[in-house]
DNA sequence: TATTGTTATACTCTATAACTATA
DNA sequence: TATAGTTATAGAGTATAACAATA
């Protein structure tokens, strides 16, 4: 149809920080659809890994992590207790709080969204070498610390569906 | 309060993937961020350098590419329409298309734009030398082009809104 | 009185689908 | 009849705020 690259005049400066975003959003795709074969969303593969790494925490706690209100933490947990993935056990020390653990079908899952993060990490470095994939990361790293972002979920999770095909 | 890193016990590999993903949502929420002092929200930002970059084109196109359905881009197209930005004027060989333009004040804020965009890029490569810029930008293109993306505007944008601080 | 978990409500956002005008 | 643009509507998803139980 002729709306191709030879249209664009002025200087669109494609930098580090586009190319960043572009990637991440392409990736965090990409991830969404692979792990809804899973029957999980990113929000929902985050908690599970949650709860294998710090078990017992107080729905509070997880929500605050997470970056949702409590009132939409209920449902949420609500749905993976249902599955039989994780588990809410009363705390005897404080009754108003619960503590929410993996199940055994939980790790179970845990295990195969293992599987498919390190697919995802492969399919996302094809076309660097193995020396450039750790010169990629180094890189990466230095910036997210020096950006001030932590190792825990990250906040692009939150509002990531499966299903949104990018034309 | 101790919840730290400490508690995380399982092998939480923080790979690639989850940098790219992490650090472009966290750009994308910086750039938002900073272009809401230019009361503009990333994808207005995106139709305003689509419309530099090749002018004249029908609202259906800007749509397709913006990846929103007709029915959204109209009042998106009015607000920035209304503010002066950009310019509604019909195609005399087919009266059914508008074209959309850039208005004099709308290459103006698309300067300011730019400025912005170059903070940002400055802002999150403060940890890279100029050496290591280069080399990230490199790989960081190897690995969109190999993931099929082009230089379009990313789909990333559609979603977002300034102001969603994360924790 | 403060906090955890929960429910209810109200609101924003979005896509789907009807509608018009031009072709 | 097909397509560009527009409008209307209905649905999903969300946060805010009220509520109950426990401290």
């Amino acid at each position: 149809m002729g709306t191709n690259d030879e249209e664009l005049r002025l200087p669109v400066q494609v930098g580090v920080a586009f190319l960043l975003a572009q990637l991440g959003a392409h990736g965090a795709g990409r991830f969404a659809e692979r792990i809804a074969e899973l029957d999980l969303t990113p929000p929902q593969a985050g908690l599970l890994r949650m709860l294998a790494a710090a078990p017992g925490r107080s729905q509070r706690e997880l929500a605050d992590q997470l970056g949702m209100p409590p009132s939409r933490f209920v449902p949420f947990a609500d749905e993976l207790e249902q599955r039989g993935l994780i588990e809410r056990r009363r705390n005897p020390e404080d009754r108003r709080l619960y503590a929410l653990y993996l199940t055994d079908q939980g790790f179970v899952l845990l295990a195969r969204l293992a599987e498919a993060s390190a697919a995802h990490e492969r399919e996302m470095c094809q076309a660097l070498s193995p020396d450039e994939r750790r010169e990629m990361k180094a890189l990466l790293e230095r910036v997210a610390e020096q950006q001030g972002l932590g190792r825990g979920v990250h906040p692009g999770f939150r509002r990531l569906r499966p299903g949104h095909r990018p034309g």
